[in-house]
RNA sequence: CGCGGGAUAGAGCAGUCUGGUAGCUCGUCGGGCUCAUAACCCGGAGGCCGUUGGUUCGAAUCCUUCUCCCGCAACCA
């Protein structure tokens, strides 16, 4: 195989926050397409994950579950270690940003951009936003208030450090402009410019006082460095970075990376500050920035709030790891979000893998036993313009699949390798090899379109590999042969001849039953909500205070879309109360209503206008719908 | 007018940059085949390409008006 240089890529490190869920997933199943696939074109290929484990989220997990933070990161990066593990993920190195090398490096990155004048000491006198545990610029408050929720900000002075960014911006913008594939997909590019670059950027604070669990700045111990110069970090730290000259030799074999591939939330940061962080250190940047997009469940983004969270391993537990590969590759289109319902998987995994894939395999194989034993020979008949066209094509689909793939398209390029697949179904009628079972003086046209199938088959499972490793290698097995490699794809006819395959092919995806499988599913589900339910004591309920009050009036938030402000009679007085009705009910249809009210909730601002209480509302699946009294009744009547 | 993305067959999408017969997968209806996992192959039906006006010999594609959906985006006490 012929050496094409070097490929490094690298996926975001994931938060050790909490568990993984599918769209985490996501990420490490499309990194591991690409790097497989450049490396079976004869790239040497470095692919580097890991995790992010410091932060101040960290450390309030692991006090609430009474452990050290250390604790705490290491359970969770190893519950993603072997969720990566199980999707059959073929990374090169795991980083985590608490491993000793990556400190080391980040702490004398920062001392480095502190001597050079690009980090400056200074003090946020700025506006802070308690709850939000976040600082505004002035120009950032939207009337002087909070722009993230609405409450009002404490002039607070907090010692910290900033990394200054204004210098480096004209480079950028030109490495931007000179570099029109830097970011991709390329819409989000003008995104960048627009909103970030044009107007000037802000300097970026770089560490933090407020929290310990992070990377010490070692020059001014009470500081830790905050995310960014941590994190980017890694996709140097891993490869043995070195400030002072020293790195190791595999930075200077891989470095800069070919491609960051990353959720498209975190752009910014990749496109921006990374690369300038890089200028400021002297580095060179990275070819690409591949901003992918996100995996949804149904129409909405999936949360654990509402229920929709998927995780990988029952998936895999009820599919098998090269399904869910294939559905997560194949379903996510290059610049939209991709949405996954237990029904599409069901659909695709049917239709694609059982189907067009798994019963070619099977119903050519068994023919191939059936009319020679097993016995692949090619006395190359080759007679009809059919046999011509599926040859082209099996030629062709390699650099078709190639070609995709070079864009990052890959769900693209799963496609051409499906559409040689449905040629070889088609070519399978076209021939009717049952029919030239018949006539023995056809015996040797017959081995010859069962040889121009198995090849076919075996050019597919060669481009397969890199989406769906273990399938593929199942695939040669059958076909007995050991033409794995893409060196084999040059040519028509690599398959060797004389071999034997397998007796009895095994069923690579059976079909599933759908209606059957939701139904238990949904059985299942059910019996886990139920469970799920926390039973309260009825004190619990009485440290309630409901009562009855009469809309007065009602009108709309005027900093929120989504929120009505009213005032409520509550007998003893009245209340302003804001809610999250504004979709369902015009200020106008609100007044008069007697509703019941939650009297003793803590008031609270949204969006800037206070809330004393709360009105109840069922809620069907975002419609809702206001509770009101079966007949009027005096206002503050109790509710219980 | 905060910024950005989108609207194409019942569903999911491509085509739009660079104007020239509206396409793919699934579903549906009809037919064929029997090697195969009720699988495979062929054919049909199903579209004012969101709306208005314009440019052009010609518009899904370019310009314009409006409507609706979504993301940034937390909030729904």
């Amino acid at each position: 195989m012929e050496n094409k240089g070097k490929f490094y890529l690298t996926t975001a490190i994931a938060y050790t926050s909490g568990k993984p869920h599918i769209g985490n997933t996501y990420e490490i199943i499309l990194s591991d397409a690409i790097a497989r696939y450049k490396r079976a074109e004869g790239y040497d290929v470095r692919f580097q994950t890991g995790t992010d484990e410091h932060g101040q989220k960290i450390e309030e997990k692991a006090m609430a579950a009474n452990i050290t933070p250390q604790k705490f990161v290491d359970n969770v990066a190893a519950d993603i270690k072997s969720n990566f593990d199980l999707m059959n993920v073929s990374y090169d190195k795991f980083i985590r940003t608490t491993d000793e090398p990556h400190v080391k490096t980040v702490q004398k990155i920062f001392k480095r951009l502190y001597d050079q004048g690009d980090i400056y000491k200074g003090y946020y006198e700025g506006m802070y936003c308690q709850p939000c545990e976040s600082f505004w610029t002035e120009t950032q408050l939207v009337d002087g208030k909070c722009p993230d929720c609405g409450r009002p900000v404490k002039v607070t002075k907090e010692e910290a450090y900033f990394f200054s960014l204004s210098k480096y911006t004209d480079r950028l913008i030109k490495h931007i402009k000179d570099n029109p594939d830097f970011i991709q997909p390329e819409s989000r590019k003008n995104e960048m410019l627009n909103n970030f670059l044009l107007p000037g950027l802000t300097d970026l604070c770089v560490s933090r006082t407020s929290f310990k669990w992070g990377i010490p700045v070692d020059f001014d111990p009470n500081h830790v460095v905050y995310v960014w110069i941590d994190a980017l970090s890694n996709y140097i730290s891993g490869l043995g970075f070195d400030l002072d000259g020293k790195s190791d030799p595999l930075y200077k074999k891989y470095w800069p990376a070919d491609v960051h591939i990353i959720g498209k939330d975190i752009l910014r940061f990749h496109t921006i500050y990374w690369p300038i962080m890089l200028m400021a250190l002297g580095e060179e940047l990275p070819t690409k920035i591949f901003g992918h997009p996100w995996i949804l469940f149904g129409d909405g983004k999936m949360s654990k709030s509402k229920g929709n969270v998927i995780y990988a391993e029952e998936l895999v537990k009820q599919f098998g790891v090269d399904a869910v590969r294939y559905f997560c590759l194949h379903e996510v289109p290059f610049a939209q979000d991709g949405s996954i319902t237990w029904e599409l998987v069901i659909e695709r995994i049917n239709s694609d893998l059982a189907n067009i894939l798994g019963n070619l395999v099977n119903r050519t194989i068994t023919m191939s036993n059936k009319y020679f034993d097993g016995v692949v020979s090619n006395p190359n008949i080759n007679n009809d313009v059919f046999d011509t066209e599926l040859k082209d094509l099996i030629i062709a689909t390699p650099s078709n699949v190639t070609k995709k793939m070079d864009d990052y398209k890959v769900g693209d390029a799963i496609d051409e390798i499906f559409t040689l697949l449905r040629r070889c179904n088609k070519y399978i009628d076209e021939t009717t090899p049952w029919s030239l079972a018949k006539d023995p003086e056809q015996s040797d046209r017959l081995a010859t379109v069962l040889y121009n199938l198995l090849e076919g088959i075996r050019v597919s499972a060669v481009l397969l590999h890199s989406f769906m490793p273990e399938t593929a290698d199942k695939i040669f097995e059958q076909l007995n042969t050991k033409q794995t490699s893409f060196d084999s794809l040059g040519e028509f006819g690599q398959l060797e001849l004389n071999n034997k395959v397998v007796d009895k092919p095994e069923i690579l995806f059976a079909r599933i039953d759908g209606e059957a499988l939701l139904e238990e599913l949904s059985k299942n589900s059910e019996t886990e909500v139920a469970e799920a339910t926390n039973l309260i004591e009825f004190e619990d309920f009485t440290k309630l205070e409901m009562k009855v009050g009469t809309v007065i009036s009602c009108e709309k938030h005027p900093k929120a879309d989504k929120l009505l402000v009213s005032q409520i009679n509550i007998g003893t007085e009245t209340r302003q109360i804001v809610s999250g009705i504004a979709a369902d009910y015009e200020p106008t249809q609100m007044v008069g209503k007697q509703v019941i009210v939650v009297t003793n909730l803590k008031t609270v601002k949204l969006r800037g206008v206070e809330s004393q209480g709360m009105i109840l509302a069922a809620d069907d699946n975002g419609k809702l719908c206001v509770a009101t009294l079966d007949k009027e009744i005096n206002n503050g009547s109790i509710v219980r």
